[in-house]
RNA sequence: GGGUAGGUGGCCGAGUGGCUAAAGGCGACAGACUGUAAAUCUGUUCUCGAGAGGGUACGGUGGUUCGAAUCCACCCCUGCCCA
């Protein structure tokens, strides 16, 4: 199976400009490919680790990627898929951000002379001069094309600025750039950017006459047709302080049945052959599958030993009373004790289960909370320092374990 | 620049002077049932407070009023139409 049938048969490839071209470039090991990363936050998320293992596929098939750091559209903010626009970024943050990125995917992608580079966009958006870009690239975009592009017509109703308009510009631009100055022939990303793609090729064949190519990856979305990778505290991050190896486990572990089989497929790097043996399994071993996908995603991302971890610990606390070693802790400090006491209510609070006491206090009248495994409902219930010492352990709701211990 | 319709809780959306911490829906969280799934049913859903009660809040700033999401002025933002 070569590497274009194996994206398809994982139903990766969403859209592709040349289908022929492409397969014979990327089979082959001819395509210099970049795909852009924006610095919106602070770490890289689920939909990132998509691109990368994208990237990281082709790169094994002999590819040549650049990641491209999008230092300068960042000061921009792609409007593709936003309902509104995204606050503006100081320039302090976006270097951030960027530093961020950079340090999480040397991770996952090898830099080098000969492997993948990585660039900045900033490095040449940033220096450009007005008037110069609308005559060289601005004279090649027709306005009324872009606002035939999906993208923008969502935003027609709810307003889009100039700024933002923009955007498509710069990224066409960026490709135009890496085409030009690293011979770029091909670009990836999210199905979100396709008309962002394709601006960039056409911007090439028009200055150029060169022919480029664009391919984008099936965004990853559940059976109900949201986008993955969310959780009511917002992104799943691969930074392991912004999400812990043990909560990114448990996402997965906590995936719908009916979405097992496409993470496993589009997520991890487990060999065809066996991604097709577990789709005959029985229906009675479909946890078996979600072990496997949460597994096999946590070591990608964190490494075997913390995947280890966490599993181990997943069993602990759903198989019956095992210790707790491995849980996620909550410090409690003597700052927070009161007469060498705490509250059930700050309890929940300092493990992060609730936000505001009001809530804490909901979820203890609601017999959310469970301390040692014992239902704790009433509201003046308190601990002392010494049972903090022994370490406590609260549990939220079915699925959320943290060992509350004294510093 | 002119006209016009708007800006309400995480989102959508009712609400035109006190009965409004603000209907309803969605989402989210918890309980029951399950398999750490889905569906369903029940409850909860600004914040501080053990509680009584307090504090904030309907784009912003001022004003009218005993009392303002609701009335007035100015400003900001968005849609639509015209230039």
């Amino acid at each position: 199976m070569n590497i274009f049938e194996e994206l398809q048969a994982r139903g990766l490839i969403a859209q592709v400009t040349d289908d022929k071209e492409i397969k014979d470039l990327i089979n082959n090991g001819g395509a210099r490919f970049y795909i852009g990363f924006d610095p919106t936050a602070d770490s890289l998320h689920v939909g990132h680790f998509m691109a990368l293992c994208l990237m990281k596929r082709l790169q094994m098939a002999g590819n040549k990627p650049v990641v491209l750091i999008g230092g300068g559209t960042g000061y921009i903010g792609d409007p593709s898929g936003r309902s509104d626009m995204r606050s503006m970024m100081t320039p302090e943050t976006i270097q951030h951000n960027c530093d961020c990125f950079r340090k999480q995917m040397e991770r996952f992608i090898e830099f080098g002379d000969d492997k993948a580079i990585m660039v900045n966009n900033a490095d040449w958006l940033l220096g450009l001069n007005y008037i110069e870009l609308l005559r060289e690239v601005g004279a090649c975009f027709s306005v009324n094309n872009m606002l035939r592009a999906e993208c923008y017509k969502q935003r027609m109703e709810k307003g889009l600025s100039f700024l933002e308009f923009n955007y498509m510009i710069m990224q066409a631009y960026d490709f135009y750039h890496l085409h030009q100055n690293y011979g770029c022939n091909m670009q990836f990303g999210g199905d979100d950017q396709w008309s962002n793609m394709l601006a960039g090729t056409e911007l090439i064949r028009k200055k150029t006459g060169d022919d480029a190519y664009a391919m984008t990856i099936t965004l990853l979305m559940n059976s109900e047709g949201k986008k993955m990778g969310k959780t009511a505290k917002g992104a799943v991050w691969l930074d392991p302080n912004k999400t812990s190896p043990f909560e990114f486990y448990q996402y997965w572990r906590n995936v719908d049945d009916a979405d097992v089989m496409k993470c496993i497929k589009m997520l991890t790097f487990l060999p065809m052959e066996q991604i097709e043996d577990m789709e005959k399994w029985e229906d009675n071993r479909i946890n078996e599958k979600k072990e496997i996908l949460a597994h096999e995603l946590t070591e990608l991302v964190h490494g075997k030993e913390e995947a280890d971890k966490a599993q181990k610990s997943a069993h602990e606390l759903f198989s019956g009373t095992g210790n707790s070693e491995n849980m996620p802790k909550a410090e409690i400090t003597s700052d927070d004790l009161f007469e060498d006491k705490i509250s059930i209510v700050k309890l929940v609070v300092k493990c992060g289960f609730a936000s505001s006491n009001g809530e804490a206090k909901r979820l203890i009248q609601q017999n959310g909370i469970t301390v040692n495994d014992e239902v704790v409902n009433a509201l003046d219930k308190t601990y002392t320092s010494a049972e903090l010492k022994e370490g406590l352990i609260i549990r939220k709701g079915k699925k959320h374990f943290k060992k509350a211990v004294m510093v």
